[in-house]
DNA sequence: AGCTTTAGATGATGCTCGTAATCTAAGTCC
DNA sequence: GGACTTAGATTACGAGCATCATCTAAAGCT
């Protein structure tokens, strides 16, 4: 209703983002307003402007976070074989909201959501995935393409014949190597 | 101002369903109003729900003549590698309104613009890329994931180093078989 | 304890959107 | 050629949007 602490405004602010980023992915960055983002959150939308200074702001930030939680995960991934199994399934095809930001935020960013500095983020992320997936520190841009369009591709024909098999053959494809 | 007739009438239905497409895979459904269509259309936004059931409507039809638009192209296509170093080109990249529905499409589509006729067509097209970057009739769907995925990653990348990497490093795998 | 500051709620503003009603002039048909 | 029909223009409406102003009660400082 009114005042709170500094440090529950923090973590209302940090709750906020990632509400965004979950939700960005979900439905997309025109498909939720920053009243949607707010509510979902437990917030009105009556302070948000005290913290962010327009909804792209928010957006940049959230691309920003998504990226920061992927880059963790990437980190105690434990080897190639089961990161593949599970990106490339049907729970992560279904459960986009906290899943894979270079999948999920590929449009809005090609759109030029989130300024520049969003741009850069996603390029970084891209890397990161190229390196995992290289052998002998050379990055695969190839295998990222391969890997983070087959998730797209299988998302999009959902309910159809061709979606699992869009994961199986590109799970079975990296496996080789 | 008025009345047209029913040959010039056919004829500004179907470029608002090709200005639609166009638009759509630019900017996104969502990005797009029906006054936009109608507008790019050369008309205004009067007689829209004369022609068409809801905005939703329009974007089935569009999604349709899309596909429609690319699988005439693939017949006349001068061979596998002339394909590759178009589809995957800087060109192609820049300009989605005319280019690749399975591409341009992807998010849209994924979050369930247009029905469910528009994914099955949606997965047709996929299909139909399968069979050609397949070998004797075998299609290959790892390989379509690479293409498309290489052409949004890149977009989605557009200004940092690794965008053309990403239409090249495809390009070259593709190229080996 | 009292004064000041401020996070967040409520409410307003101005715009854009999808959709629909009305109007009008030209096409269509007898 | 006259009656009827209709594509498209103009206008309207109701909802939702981003953004902002105001209010309020609690937090923070002295």
């Amino acid at each position: 209703m009114a005042r709170v602490s500094q440090a529950q405004a923090r973590e209302n602010r940090e709750r906020i983002v990632a509400t965004a980023a979950r939700l960005f992915r979900e439905r997309g960055v025109a498909g939720v307003s920053v009243a949607d983002v707010s509510a979902a959150a437990g917030l009105t939308h009556g302070g948000f402007y005290k913290q962010f200074a327009s909804k792209d702001a928010l957006v940049d930030e959230a691309i920003g976070y998504a990226f920061q939680q992927q880059a963790a995960r990437l980190g105690d991934s434990a080897g190639l074989p089961a990161f593949l199994d599970t990106y490339l399934s049907t729970g992560h095809r279904d459960d986009p909201g906290p899943g894979c930001p270079t999948a999920g935020f590929a449009g809005d960013v090609a759109r030029a959501a989130g300024g520049p500095a969003a741009r850069q983020t996603y390029a970084d992320g891209v890397a990161a995935y190229a390196r995992m997936l290289g052998t002998d520190g050379e990055p695969d841009l190839a295998a990222v393409s391969m890997l983070v369009g087959a998730l797209m591709l299988s998302r999009a024909t959902a309910g159809t014949e061709i979606s699992e098999q869009l994961l199986t053959a590109a799970r079975d494809r990296l496996r080789e190597g």
